[in-house]
DNA sequence: CTGGGAAACGAAAACGATTAATACCATAGA
DNA sequence: TCTATGGTATTAATCGTTTTCGTTTCCCAG
């Protein structure tokens, strides 16, 4: 492994000098500078991170917290492409990703414990349970830290913009001739305040009373409690025309809760999604849906995350960034029969 | 930051001997070592993640090559899936992965490079160009690594059983009743051979004269190439009544082709996918495609890389590992009309 | 020619851990 | 009583950088 102190011997120079001049600080001479570069170059330097990171306190290493109930966060598509998002951002500016959990040496430990370990410079914080006792100690900590969907007192956040994203869905059905109206909710945390406010909204704009039993909960993402949850809805004395879905992967829990009840979307029951999963461009009826710009998050919370490391120890305020949502009209709204 | 220098002013011991009694070694007397452990547990030590890879040269950690040609890796359900399966298996390890980029402090590097900076105790390589010059470097340096769907000399590798997989999609098709059976294949590299391999196989096997033109390139997970392939199959004079894609995301692409071609799937032409991706369980017709144990790859893989650094320096031969997949029938493929 | 100041360079102390080598000190055996 | 033995504990070197601070060199003004 090529060192600080093998170019040193070859240059007739000291390892200090040597460090100066590949880090372009001042105290060494141009045209010295310039041959401890060179030779650098020539022998394949490479900095060992390890010992930087020691010596500076900085890793260059970013903890990434993606998790859900099922500890499979990378298998949720809306999460992951946020990720990728995040993921270019952060590697233009040379810092690492690392998929953070709880085991060190064999030994299982908290993330803030974790983060210290690892001497990670800040953490990504997304599709996780926000209450986690385990987070709120990270967020605590003074470690920079973005999340998605939740804000943490103190640190930056990016949102879509949930209430406008159910208010335009509602719009839309009520456009198309739906005034029964209902909503399967994610859990009652997280954005799912938010879209009930749009929901509400929605509806108080258009004069349609909101009714207790449109109103059901199920979880995101999740497709069995979703099928139960359309059930329920669709045994209602007076069912709804239209249900909007906690997301787009639990729509199809809904989807094949309305098939096996003998009915047909869109003709007989019109649903629309929340997200804008990629593959439901391609499967049909294309699914009527508001659609996050789940990249342009990833990219907002890298930087806002960037920001918060340039200015670690200052005391900057948490800015909390919405970013719009658009509606895709899709073909599973129908007029109600 | 609390060190062993501190927990050693505090018991009125040596550092080594902290060291010592916190990594379980011999040289320190019981009770010391006892009371070494409590006070370091009760001042919530944890070791320096940076200091104990310098001195060590082992950093727990793995880095994680997942890129296709588009830079988009994570998007790859399939490929998500077995890193999953991955993390979980090296998590239990207390190694941490790494999204491995080519940018350090903002100037571009290589893989091996990357490697040799942050240290990794190995590499997990998949969806990726495997005759990437780069990639080629990295496994001729003798950084533990494993691979899937390629093998790369003295390295271990996992596998679907891709041979079994097509050769069972054949049969069925024959099954139900098929006899010109097409095969739109992935870019010709990989495991496409193995795959193709498959299909003549079966044809062999069935008596079935293999025409140069039921086989098409297309490319994995690509849409609109298959789509393009779809098209051309089906204005063959005699086109097929059955066509294999190269996996289920790219089927999309046949599926949308074929219903612009005012056909129905399964009525009109059958079509099998591969991978088994969770989300085509719940979009109707449900694809028949052929199941690859996604998680149960990426189990497999960890365990060999596990072994290479268990056995780094020493001349291990490489294994490749083959795991079987399963043909889900589904309900895209009918009795040709 | 000298004194002063800036620029160039080097020595050395960290950062926090691991580990070989060594010192200490009982006890046991001769 | 002296020496070997074995277990405990410490000393010190080291990993590769960064960074402070002191020293040297050199140039130019007085």
């Amino acid at each position: 492994m090529v060192t600080l102190k093998e170019i040193a011997r070859q240059c007739g120079v000291s390892v200090a000098s040597v460090s100066k001049a590949i880090n372009h600080m001042p105290g060494v001479g141009a045209q010295t500078a310039q041959r401890i570069r060179d030779t650098a170059r020539a022998l394949g330097y490479l900095p060992n991170a390890a010992a930087q990171a020691l010596k500076t306190n900085r890793s260059f290493n970013i903890g990434v917290l993606l998790e859900d109930d099922d500890n499979h966060g990378l298998l949720h598509q809306f999460f992951v492409s946020v990720l990728d998002g995040f993921r270019v951002v952060m590697e233009e500016q040379g810092y690492d990703l690392m998929l953070m959990n709880r085991t060190v040496g064999k030994r299982t430990i908290s993330y803030l414990e974790h983060c210290r370990h690892s001497n990670l410079d800040g953490v990504f914080v997304a599709c996780i349970d926000f209450s986690d006792p385990e987070l709120l100690e990270l967020a605590n900590a003074n470690v920079p830290l973005v999340s998605i969907d939740h804000t943490y007192e103190g640190h930056h956040s990016v949102y879509s913009d949930n209430v406008d994203g159910v208010y335009q869905a509602v719009l839309y059905a009520h456009e198309r001739g739906h005034r029964r109206i209902a909503y399967i909710s994610g859990a009652p945390a997280g954005v799912t305040s938010k879209r009930l406010e749009g929901y509400h909204k929605a509806l108080s704009e258009l004069g349609i009373a909101p009714r207790a039993d449109y109103h059901v909960y199920s979880r995101y993402r999740d497709i069995h409690r979703t099928y139960a949850a359309t059930q329920q809805l669709l045994a209602l004395k007076e069912p709804p025309t239209c249900i909007l879905m906690p997301d787009d992967y639990a729509s199809h829990g809904g989807q094949l809760a309305i098939q096996n009840a003998g009915l047909r979307v869109p003709q007989d029951i019109s649903i629309i999604g929340f997200d804008g999963l990629e593959y439901f461009k391609f499967i049909s009826p294309r699914l009527s849906t508001v659609a996050q710009n789940a990249t342009a998050i990833g990219e907002q919370a890298a930087r806002l995350l960037l920001l918060a490391i340039e200015n670690r120890g200052k005391d900057i305020p948490g800015q909390s960034v919405k970013l719009p949502v658009m509606f895709i009209k899709g073909e599973t709204v129908a007029p109600p029969n």
